[in-house]
DNA sequence: TCAATAGATTTACACGCGTAAAAAAATTAT
DNA sequence: ATAATTTTTTTACGCGTGTAAATCTATTGA
């Protein structure tokens, strides 16, 4: 084994490739010759040389980091859009650098000041919704390429990708008022996040298009422990008033998992048929949703299309292959999960 | 507004404080003096200048990034404990990199490979496990101050924490001893976690001290989605053979939430008292098994002690006033939650 | 008031790589 | 084989900060 190898310089002598190829090479292996990005390549692997992080940002018109904020990595529905947005960045040869708000506007803020001084090539950001620092968020995007992904605010960012709650809710809705029962619907009075909203509004169209009466059960509660929302005031609700075969659409799958765990505690069953007390539904196929008692139907997000998306048009507007268009955004469609629940 | 400030030189002239002060100051700002200090406190709210981020952590001896390298982020038990320990890292005036490798050992290589160049003053580090390329995690542990958490790996690192697996299960075996049929271990055959061995042996012992027989349960089944693996196999189990009145602690919680959803589909009535059909208790206080039905009695890990013990370790260690010790290790005790299930 | 000392400034070089321009070499087309 | 083109090499400078040493200035204690 040779001695290490610890600068460009070096790397190029033993290599015997000079450093600006090297330079080049590093900065994308497909702009040099095929012969000697095997040359380089090869003598990679001889000397284990990895160029020092710091000093190849520094001078970069472009760093190859793109910053990726989620509001809640504690939510598994985040952490597993994360996951999915950081695959398609790392095949894109890009480097993700994963933030969590946690919840709190003052980290978020945080947040995008860090990627500031990381200087990245563009951000990925599903914003925290009523509670974020809007004047903060249209700095950011103003420095540095923005594509905003699950809620939208108006005027930040390229573009926008989302679900198209009017749709899901709609179709969800639908199936609910066919099949029993019509719903009411179960949300927090004061909710944190954008879609929330949406989907009230998507609720009640919903219901009145079916010449329904639209029902709102608005609870109390602030901050992201949803799950414990849906509890604590599912239980004062089923204590208060049995009403036998009434179905519940929630406005999300965690206001649900508490929502059902309360109505377990009261003895009510849950379930679609004569048999059952009650049916319950959910929104955003939650990874656990399938393993609720019963398995709760929801609403699954097309998360693969949005994440696509998001990253290809980031790319095209790091590209700049992107056209000085209008803001794109896109809303998809969901797909009904039918469980168990309802 | 004055001009955009963009380099410490154009700082430093319009603060009126020298250039090596300054960056003294950003370096620790504790080690300028108090007047000082709050001039260039004041100078930085007026100017909003930021240290380049890159060229600050060229040439710096020891940079303040600290690496943060999880298993799996999509598991809401790591996403708690990721949280905690970016929360502690943050105080400590360090900076969090947070990575998951979501399951597996190629993503784990990488992360590691990643966190090499990017030259961070230390690594925390909970391993794969089984799956971990144990040479890799001896390199990185032999370039970086690394400490390990949750699952240990023989020889790498500079210390490890995590929870007393064989108190905990004793406490959990003891307790379903005491108050119904003695506990059936279920578990996979062949875990990814070092912890899951651990807790078998544990289970094993403890039944032999109460003068019981051990059981296992070994079910089939590879990879993270534990969920899955519960039910699938739970539902297999519960189809062949309806014993009333057994006890099932599982080797985690989320092994549990399957085989709980897997109870309920086949009518099995979960909890603890005469007209129950069946207990199952887990293991780790997973952030969902409160909202379970009914809700599931676990052992809770007492993972503000270990985040904050890995945590001042590390700094410890960076700081060089460690001392040349032998390896740390602790484990600290659970906590037993009684809940329904069991 | 003066010496002692802590802290700030001046000066200067280093870090490792990006990048530009011109020259040289290798490859491809004619 | 020669010209045209692509790719690599040579040379040289720049980036924004860390850091060291010597010098200067402010603060402290007697």
């Amino acid at each position: 084994m040779e001695r290490k190898i610890n600068t460009m310089e070096e790397f190029a002598s033993v290599s015997g490739i000079s450093r600006p190829t090297l330079s080049k090479f590093f900065n994308d292996a497909q702009s040099v010759k095929k012969s000697t990005r095997l040359k380089i390549e090869h003598a990679i692997e001889k000397y284990d040389y990895r160029p020092n992080f710091y000093a190849m940002n520094q001078n970069r018109r472009k760093t190859k980091n793109i910053g990726l904020v989620v509001p809640n990595l504690t939510d598994p529905f985040f952490a597993g859009i994360a996951r999915k947005l950081e695959e398609l960045i790392v095949l894109s040869g890009y480097n993700p650098l994963l933030l969590s708000s946690h919840g709190g506007p003052e980290l978020e803020v945080a947040n995008l000041d860090s990627l500031r001084s990381i200087k990245p090539a563009g951000v990925l950001l599903a914003p925290l919704g009523r509670a974020s620092n809007v004047k903060k968020l249209k700095d950011v995007s103003q420095l540095v390429p923005t594509v905003l992904f699950d809620a939208n605010v108006d005027g930040v960012g390229e573009a926008f990708f989302g679900s198209d709650n009017h749709q899901s809710i709609g179709l969800m809705v639908d199936y609910l008022a066919r099949t029993g029962e019509p719903p009411k619907f179960f949300e927090m009075k004061d909710p944190i996040n954008p879609n929330a909203y949406k989907r009230r509004a998507a609720y009640i169209s919903a219901m009145e298009k079916l010449g329904l009466e639209p029902e709102l059960l608005q609870v109390n509660g602030d901050g992201w422990d949803f799950e414990e929302i849906g509890f604590t005031s599912g239980r004062h609700i089923f204590q208060n008033s049995t009403q036998r075969g009434a179905t519940i659409l929630c406005s999300n799958d965690r206001l649900a998992i508490g929502l059902m765990s309360a109505a377990y505690e009261s003895g009510l069953k849950v379930g679609h048929g004569a048999e059952f007390d009650l049916r319950i539904a959910g929104h955003d196929d939650h990874p656990f949703s399938r393993y609720t008692c019963p398995s709760l139907t929801t609403i699954s997000q097309d998360y693969d299309a949005i994440g696509e998306r998001s990253v290809s048009e980031m790319l095209k507007i790091i590209d700049g292959t992107h056209g000085i268009t209008e803001r794109a955004e896109k809303l998809f469609e969901g797909r009904l999960v039918m469980r168990s629940s309802a």
